[in-house]
DNA sequence: GGGTTGCTCAAAATAAAATTCGGTTTTGTT
DNA sequence: AACAAAACCGAATTTTATTTTGAGCAACCC
């Protein structure tokens, strides 16, 4: 039974509404509320869900710099992979990174209050390795689509 | 009063923790329960929190293929940036869509079930402007840092 | 000062949710 | 077909959340 269609619904939906009651939620997917909540606590515990996060409108809430750095690494050695992305981790402002193969290395998104902070953050990321990191740096311009979950259906069996 | 401290808080929490009771909230926060509703409303018809999203581990629930494409260009009129766009948007396996300043014009994450499948989007999006878009793949190895939230502290004036 | 506004709180009333449980149905296996 | 395991439902219970109410307090403006 493991993921059948009612599992991957209730995925889906909590997905994008997290803060759906039990209820709702059992009565969008045809289920009792107790059935549903079993079903829940179990996707949870196999970590197929969670945690839950609140979308913020950074924008609006202040002002801010989103930049877009690809960065190639000279040494393609695991241990600088690894110290980069412990880096990446540990300096909050990088909310995001994605280690690719392709004309580059590493992705990161970075998120800074201003330009002088931003430069702060790519310095300490070429100080890593010195001579070694190469990071190109792209402002965000605008949002053309923001990240709102996955395409559960195209992406399961069906 | 707008943006105080205890809203700032509740942002934060609420952000990293989207199904946090509201009694729960308000302890952390230190107000009363009727209180601390009252802002989360606000905070939410201000528009400056939600939706509320649940975290799925795509990896372990399906086989799939994460991509980084960054676009180019040739025609940088705003008509062709707008199309370019709406085919984002439009696509639901185009997770997220930037536009950026840079070596690029454009950054996009794509989710797709399989190369073959990714292939197709790929092309789709080449045949937007026939030999005016230039895409560049990048195939996710591993995930260095997902997203989990703005660092709200280092953003928000402090 | 007096009035207004907008916040706060606490308590009570209301509403809703989670949990539990026995009995039933479905599903999968032999 | 018979059995066992798992999943379901519905109702009762307990717990928790939400809304409402009334009143207090501070800031601001006339």
């Amino acid at each position: 039974m493991q993921l059948d269609k009612i599992n991957r619904k209730i995925l889906s939906i909590l997905q994008q509404d997290a803060r759906i009651t039990n209820q709702d939620l059992a009565e969008r997917v045809n289920l009792s509320p107790s059935s549903c909540l079993n079903r829940v606590r179990k996707l949870e515990q196999q970590g197929l869900i969670g945690p839950y996060l609140g979308v913020v409108d950074l924008a609006t809430l202040c002002r801010s710099v989103t930049v877009i750095a690809t960065v190639s690494l000279k040494d393609q050695s695991t241990d600088a992979f690894r110290a980069f992305q412990q880096a990446a981790q540990d300096i909050p402002e990088v909310v995001e990174c994605y280690i690719v193969s392709g004309t580059f290395d590493i992705f990161l998104r970075i998120v800074a209050p201003d330009m002088n902070r931003y430069n702060e953050i790519n310095d300490r990321l070429l100080d890593l390795q010195p001579g070694k990191v190469n990071i190109s740096s792209h402002v965000v311009l605008s949002t053309g689509k923001p990240f709102r979950g996955y395409p559960l259906d195209q992406l399961i069996d069906g």
